[in-house]
DNA sequence: TATTGTTATACTCTATAACTATA
DNA sequence: TATAGTTATAGAGTATAACAATA
């Protein structure tokens, strides 16, 4: 029989804690930068000329596209970042990366590495990066996308 | 000079990224819980005696003690858990599982173990333990704690 | 005086739907 | 008809302060 395991064991706890330690780490670093972590992922995000349309980033960064519009506004407002027309798609917005933008990124990047360096204090250099690498290949893959699994269940009707 | 990252090499990203998908696949498996995910992580840790006050638990699962107060409401609204008086302190509660509540958590961790197992389906079994370790010592260092170099600042008052 | 639990309030996020302009 | 972006609204989640009971 499986006897109840600790909380410590369950992943949505440690992914929470964490998550929730990291955002708190972030905000303080970034105080003041619009969208808070948000913003600041936005501004990397926009400064690779690549897939950088409103809705692109949004999905990138895991978020509705209507929270990336009130997003893009306040980092406009504080000339961060310039909307201009998609030459492709008249439909669709290029955010890019102003001068000011640019500079504000510089600095926001060694202040989060400073906070990313306090959540992370608990392991060596080697498993920091080790952690990291997998976070990100989990990380990576489409949360749309099924899994080979569903799939093959959905094919074949089992279960 | 430091050339912009990008948005993959940033770890509020990946965690962000990871946390919600995780939080999408656990909300599906425990459909009807109250208190979702965080119910259940309530449930777990009330099923071992220790520390089980509902301010020990709020600390433990990272939420203020008020919203403690709704889940164990709800929880025990379903018949989960019971409020019962510390013998040490009349102000706390103790918070234990029903016999109902040991059931359901026998299906819940069946349940929740095929969601954690969807999250991490892009890396190899090794590497998912590896990355469960990591995470959970991260996870476990009390966020209240300043760091050891934190201290050291404040005493000799640098930086 | 400090702490546990409760309650009420306000605030922030997020999800949803409807609308426009293009495709 | 479908898509990119916008706007408005409602709901969930969270933070804060105040209170009662107890330490």
């Amino acid at each position: 029989m499986a006897t109840p395991q600790r909380v410590e064991s369950d992943l949505g706890w440690a992914l929470g804690r964490v998550a929730r330690a990291h955002l708190r780490a972030a905000q303080e670093q970034v105080a003041g930068l619009p969208g808070g972590p948000r913003g600041y992922q936005v501004l990397v995000a926009a400064a690779r000329e690549e897939s950088s349309t409103q809705l692109a980033l949004a999905q990138k960064l895991g978020v509705d596209r209507t929270v990336m519009t009130y997003l893009i506004d306040e980092l406009q407002a504080a000339g961060l970042v310039e909307r201009r027309p998609d030459p492709a798609d008249r439909r669709a917005r290029r955010v890019v990366l102003t001068q000011t933008g640019g500079a504000r990124l510089c600095d926001l990047e060694r202040r989060l590495r400073e906070a990313e360096q306090h959540v992370l204090a608990p392991l060596s250099p080697e498993e920091q990066d080790v952690l990291r690498g997998l976070l990100r290949r989990v990380a990576e893959v489409d949360p749309d996308t099924p899994s080979a699994c569903e799939v093959a269940r959905d094919l074949t009707q089992e279960c």
